[in-house]
Formats: C-alpha cells, sequence, structure tokens
RNA sequence: GGCGACUUGGCCAAGUGGUAAGGCAGAAGCCUGCAAAGCUUUUACCCCCGGUUCGAAUCCGGGAGUCGCCUCCA
C-alpha cells in the first residue's frame, strides 16, 4: 500500500484515489524565461519517477505539468533582448523540453501553456467574481482572501501573522493587503477581459489548468516546498472558491538542492544549469545523486557528492552489462514477484523511500555478480533482469554510450604509426578493434605479454580500455 | 516575530520503540600474467541534558546548532 506524506495534513496517509484506478497528477511546471538548473531537475526527476512508480503499480495516471509562458519576467527579458515575449518563452521552453528528455524524465500526458488557457482563466475569474470571491478594481481582479475560510490550511499561516507580516504587497486598489492578484491590467501585452485589457495572475494559470485537463478534483498536486505559500494556498483558495469542493486530496513537495547549505536559486545567485551539467555527468549519474536522498530532505550538491553518485551508478551499470552479456538474452527474466521487488516496493511504498529502493538496487547487482561469478547463467539472468527492470522503474537510462565509429576512427588515426602489429591496414572502425582484441588474445595465449602489455596501453592513449574476462575481453571508452 | 524541517561512522545516507540498511572513500585477503571488474572481510558510545519504558537513534520536555517558507522562486 502506497503512502505519501500530504502536506495539508502534515502526515503520511495511504493513498487511495478518488476515483478506481485512475491517478490525476498535477506538477508545477516552469516559467520560461532562463536556463533550468539543479533545483528544477531535482523537481521533475522526484515527480517523474512518482508518475513512473504509480504506473509500475497499474494505475492509470494522467500526469499534467503546466508551462507558464506569461509573466512580468518574461516580458523583461523580451523588452530587454528587444524582442517579442512569445520569442523568449518559445526559446526557453524547447530548452526546457530539451533538459527534461536528456534527463529521462517521462513525457507528461498533458502540457499546457497557460497562453493558450486565457478563455478558461477568465471564466474561472468571472466565476470568483460572481460568487463574491473576488472584485474588480481599475482594470484589476483580487481575490478576496478573508472571504475564505480555509485559507492558510495547507502552510499552517495563521491569517493574523500574514496581516501583520511586513513584507505582503500592499496597494489602494486592495480592499485588505492580504488579497491577491487574479487579473492585472496591462494594456502594451495583455488579452482581451471583461475588465479590459490585461494579464492573468499566476495562480489562477494552475487553477484553470488543472480543472481544464484533470478536473475540478485532483488526487495529487505536486511541486517544490517554496510553491506551498503563496502559490499553493492561493490554488486551494481560488479552485475550493469557484467549485465549493475538495480541490486536491494530496499535497506533495518536494525539498530544495543545496550549495554550501544555502538553497539553489535565481535570486542567490549560485546554481548550476542542467546543462552546465550534463556536460560533466551523464543523466544517470544525476538521478542517482537526486534518489540517495528522500525527496523531502534538502539535498546538497557539491562535486564530491556527484563523483560518488557517479562511481555508485557506474557500479550497477557495470553488473548490467557485464552480467547481462554473460547471461546471455534468453536467460534474463524479470521476475516480478521476487523478494527484491518486494522490498523494493516495501520501499517505494514508504512515501518513496528511493535511497532504500537504491540499496535494494545494490542487492541484486552483488547478487547477480556472485552469480556470474559462480557461472550460473540462469540466476545471473534472473537476478539481472529484475535489475534492469527497477532501474527502469527508478527512470535511468541502462544504456551505455558506445562510442560512435566516426570518433572511434578519429582517435584511432592519432596511433595509426603504432599499429605495426595489425598486419591487414584496410580495416577501420569497429572491426579493427575487434581484430586487434583478436590479435592480442593470441599474443596472451602465447605468454607475449610484452605485445599484449603494448597493446592495451597504445589504446589507452586514446581513451580505449580493454578489459580481460575470463573467456572474452572487452574495451570500452575510459571516462 | 509567525510557521516548518533537519542534526546518525572520514563523506553521503536509511531508520516511524527491540538493540544501527546501503553507497563513496580507506584497509586486508581471494581471483587475474599484469590491469580492470568482481568476490570475501573490516571501522558507530546515533548533537547535548533530563524523562517515559523491561527496552529509545526512534516517544515526551529542555538546550545547542543548521536550514527553509512568510516577496518572484522547483
Amino acid at each position: 500500500m502506497l503512502k505519501l506524506q500530504n502536506t495539508l495534513s502534515n502526515t503520511i496517509e495511504e493513498f487511495k484515489p478518488l476515483n478506481g484506478n485512475t491517478v490525476t497528477m498535477y506538477v508545477c511546471g516552469p516559467t520560461v524565461y532562463d536556463y533550468p538548473h539543479l533545483g528544477h531537475a531535482r523537481c521533475y526527476i522526484t515527480w517523474d519517477i512518482l508518475y513512473r512508480y504509480l504506473k509500475f503499480l497499474g494505475y492509470d495516471v494522467k500526469y499534467c505539468r503546466n508551462v507558464t509562458d506569461v509573466d512580468d519576467k518574461i516580458l523583461a527579458k523580451a523588452h530587454n533582448e528587444n524582442t517579442t515575449a512569445e520569442a523568449i518563452s518559445s526559446k526557453y521552453y524547447q530548452i526546457f523540453a530539451d533538459a527534461m528528455k536528456a534527463l529521462n524524465n517521462l513525457q507528461p500526458d498533458f502540457e499546457p501553456r497557460a497562453t493558450k488557457t486565457i478563455g478558461e482563466m477568465i471564466a474561472l475569474v468571472k466565476l470568483l467574481i460572481s460568487k463574491g470571491y473576488a472584485y474588480e478594481a481599475d482594470g484589476d481582479v483580487y481575490f478576496r482572501v478573508k472571504k475564505f475560510d480555509g485559507y492558510g490550511k495547507l502552510s499552517k499561516q495563521p491569517i493574523d501573522d500574514l496581516e501583520a507580516g511586513a513584507r505582503v504587497e500592499t496597494s489602494s486598489k486592495k480592499e485588505d493587503a492580504l488579497d491577491f492578484a487574479l487579473w492585472k491590467k496591462d494594456e502594451e501585452n495583455g488579452y482581451k477581459s471583461p475588465w479590459g485589457i490585461g494579464r492573468p495572475g499566476w495562480h489562477i494559470e494552475c487553477s484553470a489548468m488543472s480543472k481544464k485537463y484533470l478536473g475540478e478534483q485532483i488526487d495529487i498536486h505536486a511541486g517544490g516546498a517554496d510553491l506551498i505559500f503563496p502559490h499553493h494556498e492561493n490554488e486551494i483558495a481560488q479552485s475550493e472558491a469557484a467549485s465549493g469542493k475538495d480541490f486536491v486530496k494530496y499535497w506533495l513537495h518536494n525539498g530544495f538542492v543545496t550549495i554550501n547549505k544555502e538553497k539553489m536559486s535565481k535570486s542567490l545567485k549560485n546554481f548550476v544549469t542542467i546543462n552546465a551539467l550534463l556536460e560533466h555527468y551523464d543523466a544517470d549519474t544525476i538521478r542517482f545523486f537526486i534518489l540517495t536522498n528522500h525527496y523531502r530532505m534538502p539535498v546538497e550538491f557539491n562535486d564530491e557528492a556527484l563523483l560518488s553518485a557517479k562511481t555508485g551508478f557506474k557500479r550497477l551499470q557495470t553488473a548490467l552489462d557485464e552480467v547481462s552479456s554473460f547471461a546471455g538474452k534468453e536467460n534474463i527474466v524479470e521476475d516480478k514477484n521476487a523478494e527484491e521487488v518486494e522490498k523494493f516496493k516495501n520501499a517505494m511504498d514508504n512515501d518513496l523511500n528511493t535511497s532504500v529502493a537504491l540499496s535494494v538496487l545494490f542487492d541484486l547487482a552483488s547478487k547477480a555478480n556472485s552469480a556470474k561469478a559462480n557461472g550460473d547463467k540462469v540466476l545471473a539472468g534472473k537476478y539481472v533482469g529484475t535489475l534492469k527492470m527497477l532501474m527502469s522503474v527508478l527512470g535511468f537510462t541502462c544504456k551505455k554510450s558506445q562510442m560512435s565509429e566516426d570518433e572511434l576512427n578519429n582517435r584511432l588515426e592519432t596511433i595509426k604509426d603504432k599499429l605495426d602489429f595489425v598486419e591487414d591496414k584496410s580495416i577501420r572502425g569497429y572491426a579493427l578493434i575487434d581484430k586487434v582484441i583478436e590479435i592480442r588474445a593470441n599474443a596472451r595465449a602465447a605468454k607475449n605479454w610484452d605485445l599484449a602489455d603494448k597493446i592495451r596501453n597504445t589504446f589507452d592513449e586514446i581513451g580505449i580500455i580493454f578489459k580481460d574476462g575470463k573467456d572474452k575481453t572487452i574495451w570500452l571508452e575510459k571516462e
């Protein structure tokens, strides 16, 4: 039985979808005006894993992750770069989408853009006005916070303390300092509405898109913990005031990535972009790094941690590759009833305890390696098949990247003068490597260690390593 | 000031009352012509002080330290 920590109750609750086997899940997506950083990666990897795990459990999941493409920052950037908001948001949406793909996050079932949902937002604002929860003021529309009884129930903020807070934006247009904007007058960049030309407020976007794609009541709404207040609090107010029903059954929030113990963020300028990180570490390493910590805990970024993750993941990858090759395709089977799968599910069921889930993968890798060492292909295939299945549930690519033949030939070119031990000079690419392995195998059989070592050293120069197995030698790209 | 979270071995980390998973790093051994990979073994007075309990890293109280939200923020 899956259990998840619900921010609303601040307790771990059993997960029971509202409607049978269907799960509706909404995640607050990015505002596309800049490069996404590791903090975004953590958030979207976390919820990607929830999506994958729910599907693994057999649920029919409808996953919606919006794109906020109408926003002050987008407009400001467009102004600075002398272009349109559309150009800015399209550019950064594409960068975001590429990053998600590079990280091996699954595509959500719906990925609506705010600018395509304006009609629904206007309808929702109209409804709130008609119910007395909102009011127009000189082209703006504000939500009447004190009219909504449950305000503060998610963030546990006593409304009096909020009011006392000095940092709440005041405006002479508002009836009350706590009221927040549903619609803002903007005659330059706005859309037609009953209140004149303007733009939607940030919070109404998610309420409208969630309602349009998933319905008035949904199972899961997730996002970074920094969205709890005011964003999610305001979403609750808008959606529940409009529908009169509970908006979300389970509110889930992920912790931050920190750097020098401080939250990684745009404003502190202490962020590392996903693209920059991918230049040094592969997607599996980044995912592994994220999964070593529980999703609600902070995770501290530094190179030592990434290096540790890289080595750790490599152990799983090596087991997967080498044991698969040993066992042979016919022996690799997924054993869904294996005790390790049971342990994995127990861990994931416990509020997505991915660090324990990872320990199950190491257990399987270890058992697979041992089976290989004992020459048991059937057992090795069983363990490695199960390992592969569970790695896929966690969203690892499980693909080793083989060097392209062109790249290989480029590298071979730089050592061509040292390949005098290959008689046939016409062979190139992968075939040449195979030939070299054969020559080296013969040299080793003849105990010609000088030649065997010379070959290995020569290829080491171009970043290619030979690993001598029991009955065959394989080559790898050095990292 | 209000609300919330965290403090476990050299580093990271799990642990939801019964005596400390796992990973990285280190050490020893086995295997291998050597190397790589792998296998085996190996290091914890759980921030401090009280309390509850037969028994607490786990529950309660107090203290110290760290962080987050309360403003755009994943």
